[in-house]
DNA sequence: GCCCGTTAATGAACGTTGTTCAGTAACATT
DNA sequence: AATGTTACTGAACAACGTTCATTAACGGGC
């Protein structure tokens, strides 16, 4: 009844997402364009357009993936004292941005004041933050866990936006690592029963 | 022994730079292109790159002008306790980027991976942390404020950036007022001496 | 067995973008 | 007046995202 798919769809979905993935990493947002994304598939532009309605289509596929992926790291992380597994996650936060960079920066660049957030960028922040909120509550239980999660969030988050833009060095001469980290403690030291 | 200017060179920089910025209000970076800015201001887009060199160059000295302002305001700050001024900086840090929500993401948008930053914008940088470090040393004596003081910096900047692009709204419900707040309220806390 | 409806994929085109540069215009000097 | 020097224009270039008429290729109906 039809052309039959010259390309198995899903498999050409994953070449795309790989490619993409490959452009950004290699050359940041600016060299993902929709050509040589086609070139690098081995399709016309036109094809994509058909299979994702367009770039940002395709970044925002790359992104769930990137997600998807930074959930299974922190689902990963070897269980600890609350202390100490929000260390771990800050350095697992820092390593999973700086082994991709490229493609981390997709993750904030794209999006127009105009367009929504999909439910799923939304559910991983919530996820992330009720991740981050159950060690704080564990380590000060009269605190406003989920208040302090959201902070502590935003520090770390904007230390690795900072590192991601290659930016960091104009504030500080410390790794993100050391500077994650150090947010982490600031927090700890800033809601633990005082014990002095 | 030449053609007379036909635009007085400074009146016409300063007409570019206002225009850019009006661009940059109402559209953000997507609406500052140099067809656009060339008809706002009465000349051809050969004439603003003979001035500047380039939208990068107009770029640049929008955000020359942009941390200027923003460094008076900081200078305007009313005497307080070292507290209290961290707090009245932290509102006037937020205050200053909701005023001028589109010229502030070309402050953080545009430089990319290889362009250095020219000195201005770190000697910017170092002037507000040294700012931010007299406070925190007068609060407590033995800590390194400078350290300090980045880590507030970043973690008040995140949270500002973070409100320019429109996303806190995806992280917390609370003003990044309140946010900015919380965060020197976490640095104070952290560092103050032990007084329970 | 042939045709035809249907869909996949192409690739040329459109409108913008930043940027360049040959050309033109206009004054100061000789 | 002629010439030199410079300011400014505006057409052109390459690359961008995006669209869509056209082409290609198959399966079902006669």
């Amino acid at each position: 009844m039809a052309r039959p798919r010259q390309y198995d769809p899903e498999d050409l979905r994953r070449r795309v997402i790989v490619a993409a993935r490959g452009l950004l990493q290699e050359g940041g947002p600016p060299a993902l364009t929709a050509r040589r994304l086609a070139e690098a598939v081995g399709v016309t532009s036109g094809t994509i357009y058909a299979q994702f309605g367009g770039l940002r289509g395709v970044i925002l596929e790359v992104n769930r993936e990137t997600f998807s992926e930074l959930r299974a790291t922190i689902e990963a992380l070897p269980e600890a004292s609350p202390e100490a597994w929000l260390y771990s996650l800050a350095d697992a936060y820092v390593a999973f941005m700086l082994r991709r960079q490229g493609v981390w920066q997709a993750l904030f660049e794209g999006p127009r004041r105009d367009d929504v957030a999909p439910d799923w960028y939304l559910q991983m922040i919530k996820q992330l933050l009720g991740r981050i909120a159950a060690p704080l509550a564990d380590i000060s239980p009269e605190e406003d866990a989920a208040g302090r999660a959201e902070e502590l969030f935003l520090a770390v988050h904007g230390i690795v936006a900072m590192a991601a833009a290659d930016r960091l060095d104009m504030v500080s001469g410390r790794s993100p690592e050391a500077l994650a980290r150090e947010a982490v403690a600031t927090m700890v030291r800033a809601i633990a029963p005082a014990q002095s």
